[in-house]
DNA sequence: CAAAATATGTCAACCATCCTGACGTATTTT
DNA sequence: AAAATACGTCAGGATGGTTGACATATTTTG
């Protein structure tokens, strides 16, 4: 009754929302995105190929269980994806020499260059967008991205993005 | 035969790409959508609903066009959104006075309530990630997020960040 | 060495969210 | 009166994820 009143006002910044901030983020990665969907589209993939082309080739000889645990997807999700990306020679799947059961991930040279372009064009849209930018709050930037992932997850994504672990 | 070699050198920053940037962006958004997420599955709604609500709060009266211009998806995929949003009294429409064709879209106090509760929830993240940063630089973020956006959009947003214009 | 645990792959069924095309209806414009 | 517009809806399909169950190879354990 009461509560079905219709409203009529704008949504406005105030309360403390940060509505300008909420919406320049959304609009900023919708297009950052849209780089690489553009391309991986001519290539007949989705996210999730770019996603685990990645991540192969930011960890050469990753095991399935590993890219499991850092995706966050099932086995059964993950099944078409490998395929595809092997079959059309960017991934291949090498049996460990310690441990049979596992197989290792690694690039090719072909899997290699398809990552690279992926993430030039996504780099090349962060460099036009620093241009406008003073040279030394570059870390300012950096700072708040990191400042927006998860406590929890800071010290994993922290980890991943310097060097190989093990 | 020579391209598919594999290659076992993790992907590094070089060649001039911004792999941190990248990366940090990438989780940074993950993490901030999730806010939202989450909070829309005890409603048993999806991101689109989390749009909907939002640019209608945004611009109260909006007609169906109007929105699915900004959404850039179907009539017929916006359809069992709206029915939803509409069913549990989180959105009116009413046919417009002028042009009794047009349905126009207004949040309920219920709808209002939702939308200013889901982006409180993000902006509070944004919040505490521009703690740890100089007061003065917030606006250096905001330009940065600016120049993210696809030049050819950015006169769109920035009306659509505005005041209502119709 | 036999049994249990592990790593992977695969089959089937299901669900959500988008899509295109076609058509119906109410309303307004010409 | 006819045409155009705004909206809704029905049918069919693609994609990308899910869970459960089961098969196989390999390693570890008792």
């Amino acid at each position: 009754m009461s509560g079905t009143k219709i409203v009529t006002t704008p949504l406005e910044v105030d309360d403390g929302i940060d509505l300008r901030m909420v919406e320049l983020f959304f609009f900023a990665y919708r297009d950052f995105i849209a780089d690489a969907d553009e391309m991986l589209k001519e290539f007949g993939f989705g996210r999730a190929h770019h996603r685990v082309l990645h991540f192969v080739n930011r960890r050469p000889g990753l095991s399935v269980a590993e890219l499991l645990e850092i995706l966050q997807i099932t086995k059964q999700s993950l099944g078409p994806v490998l395929r595809e990306l092997v079959e059309d020679n960017y991934l291949e799947q090498v049996s460990s020499p310690n441990d049979g059961r596992k197989r290792l991930l690694y690039p090719t040279e072909k899997g290699r260059n398809l990552s690279v372009d992926l993430t030039k064009r996504q780099s090349r849209r962060i460099h036009s967008a620093l241009l406008s930018i003073a040279s030394g709050e570059r870390s300012t930037i950096e700072q708040f991205l990191y400042g927006m992932v998860d406590p929890k997850e800071q010290r994993l994504i922290e980890q991943l993005m310097s060097r190989p672990g093990s």
